[in-house]
DNA sequence: GTCTTCAGTTCATTCAACGAACCTAGGAGT
DNA sequence: ACTCCTAGGTTCGTTGAATGAACTGAAGAC
């Protein structure tokens, strides 16, 4: 976000928390890595951002910590983008974002897919607990995500990933 | 943030979310109109954001039905900025920013206001409930915000105000 | 009639976002 | 050996938002 020199309120932790998932396009790549993107060119394809915002907010993310970057393939070299534990812990901020759009900020075309515990694969309330078991705050790594019924307007391929069922946090595998 | 025209993924809710309260200064207003901020020079020495940003975001804010502008005094003709329910349904979701931002996010000098539940004086659990009565989400309303220990150095009438604790959405007053 | 306060608008400058093109490393095919 | 392909970037000119200082306008107050 940092235009200038950053919000000038260096005392105060929201500003700095927003100095650096605030920016453009952050969040949208932390829900992706919640949904299990983890290669620089699904980011691409799915977000259908600029490739040099990208590559700065990856930078970022993980030079702060909320992403680290894991070779996962050795020939031809491949690195991976996943949440640390300091990454998945935004989920019940982007989890409460996610649900006030989905009541405030969904037009007649909005997708709205919907997130259940793994356990019981009851949908979660809004405050982000299981309403049939006695689990006020879900984990992400317990959460399914489901698509939205009757959705197939985007054809890149995380969007045809996420036409099934998927863990949060799991790999999605892009090229089945 | 409609840099160009927004987010491309127009069917998806919290872009359409992020392309409103993810602006640069939208969420650091909203957290101040929680506060009981409600007039535009309290914002704009309280935040320190350049006169026309602040006028965008109200003016943003108040269309999307977030804000909403009230007479309060009738001569000389003033106005105030209010959150609607709609801005009220945002806590959860601030709420977990900030608590992120005091653990991930806050530096050596970094301010650490506490939220108590005004009806026992307990400090809020870091989900946003109250741990001593069996309140699974405590609405603003009931919320009582505390300045942090030590903490003298802004000295713009807001900051004053708030070094005194203080009833969520109730006016500051800043006069006194 | 002048001063002050509040709530803005205007404007030149700075800097990030955009998008297209280019680049590099490492296979794969022939 | 030469070419093609893919993944993951970087470079660069253009567009447009953020910044900060100056200006405006309305309504009391002195």
């Amino acid at each position: 976000m940092a235009l200038k020199q950053g919000y000038s309120m260096q005392d105060c932790s929201l500003a700095r928390t927003l100095e650096l998932v605030g920016e453009r396009w952050t969040m949208l790549v932390i829900r992706d890595a919640f949904y299990g993107v983890r290669r620089y060119s699904d980011f691409l394809a799915h977000l259908d951002i600029p490739r040099a915002v990208l590559s700065t907010r990856l930078r970022t993310l993980t030079d702060s910590g909320v992403l680290a970057r894991q070779r996962y393939e050795v020939s031809p070299p491949r690195d991976e983008y996943v949440l640390t534990d300091k990454g998945r812990a935004l989920w019940p901020a982007l989890f409460a974002l996610l649900m006030w759009g989905q009541v405030h900020a969904s037009g007649a075309t909005a997708v709205r897919r919907y997130y259940a515990h793994a356990a019981c694969g009851e949908r979660l309330a809004p405050d982000g607990g299981c309403p049939s078991c006695e689990v006020a705050a879900v984990p992400p790594a317990d959460i399914e995500i489901h698509p939205a019924p009757g959705s197939g307007a985007r054809q890149d391929p995380v969007s045809r990933a996420l036409m099934r069922p998927h863990r949060l946090l799991e790999r999605l595998e892009t090229d089945a």
